[in-house]
DNA sequence: ATTATCTATAGATCTATAGATAATGC
DNA sequence: ATTATCTATAGATCTATAGATAATGC
């Protein structure tokens, strides 16, 4: 791949350039408090783009903020992979999630507001990173690294913790948002049936490769 | 009290009359999917008032649904105080509070569907249930009864699992709630400093006058 | 007489499409 | 020639208000 989107031809990429554009607008829209009654004009304004090219790529604005949220899950999916694909131990991997995603509250601010606002719908459903998590829990209890405890009752704590830190990050930014992440990942890591102490070393290791 | 809503003139029972029905419309509506984009004349129609009368009540449809939603917390609030008042241990308020609401979900779904929905915006601030949740907290932190977490990490990580069963619950309504919200409870409590026999001991006793 | 609700409507959107314009393919 | 985008607009909303109607207060 030589330069970005270089795939079909000239044409194709013209069409894949002005559908991004109008999900970047989205994905600003959304992050900028995730009031979805914008207009349509306005959005193809925001996406310097013409008013019926919508019409060329999306039937609705709902179909458009749904390519949005599945835009911005992917991303924050590749951030997993970059960050935590080395990572075997279970019990660390989902302490490096909850740090992980304080931190991209402040590196990476659009992602996390949309997720915070529409991650809920995906937290149990099969796209995103609710697979693999579910996945990952099965494997520590398999390998004895975590209680028997049911793996779809461990990813909705999981899940649900992993939001509430989100939201904590953003309605309260004066707070260490490391430290806030470090503890809710202990205290997860003990619900799975980790030791006081298994956690707390766990959730202190050096977060691996973090640019 | 005689009958209900029998405060201030005729007059004024009719106003608050025509401001409920407007209310209990806009519940209605959260709970049918949270679309907001409903024009304010089919709220009216639904609330079987005239159209003008929404503007003696409401001066926006954002500020009709926040009425909408304090509604439906101060109700959830009733709820726990109706039924988990007598409790004294924190730890048993814990696993009460995730069985009443896993419970709830099929006894009240329109209250619960606006939570899912809506209580990600409570979840850290000053209404709600976070208030008492926290003072619960923090008293079981000085009893000694949790470790000394830090009370604002631990709501967070009690509302967000609570929203998240919630969210369980409706998305897949074939599982056996009170089994999930008991070891999710029992998780909770583990994360608080609880053994595994004191969380599993704690999260089955018996529910207090649950009618 | 006062207060609240209801009906009717003006003006401001907003959506969806048709037809014109511009870019690309071959 | 084909494909995509852009401009202009018709028709369908939707909001906010003004004035009429109904209910209550005293």
């Amino acid at each position: 791949m030589p330069t970005p989107a270089t795939t079909g031809n000239r044409n194709d990429r013209r069409r894949a350039a002005t559908r991004q554009a109008l999900v970047r607008a989205a994905r600003q829209i959304l992050a900028e408090g995730g009031d979805t009654a914008v207009s349509i004009q306005l959005i193809a304004e925001r996406a310097d783009v013409g008013f019926g090219s919508f019409y060329n790529h999306f039937e609705s604005k709902a179909q458009l903020f749904d390519a949005a949220v599945v835009d911005v899950l992917e991303e924050f999916g590749r951030a997993f992979d970059d960050h935590l694909s080395g990572v075997e131990d279970p019990a660390e991997l989902v302490s490096g999630g909850f740090r992980l995603s304080a931190r991209m509250v402040d590196s990476d601010p659009e992602v996390m507001q949309i997720l915070r606002h529409r991650a809920r719908d995906h937290m149990h459903s099969g796209v995103g990173l609710a697979p693999r998590a579910l996945r990952d829990l099965e494997r520590g209890v398999a390998e004895g690294r975590f209680l028997a405890v049911d793996p779809l009752i461990a990813l909705t704590a999981l899940a649900g913790s992993l939001l509430a830190l989100v939201e904590l990050r953003f309605s309260h930014p004066e707070l260490d948002g490391d430290a806030a992440a470090t503890e809710l990942a202990e205290m997860v890591l003990r619900s799975y049936g980790l030791s006081v102490d298994e956690a707390a070393e766990v959730a202190r290791r050096p977060l691996p490769e973090l640019g």
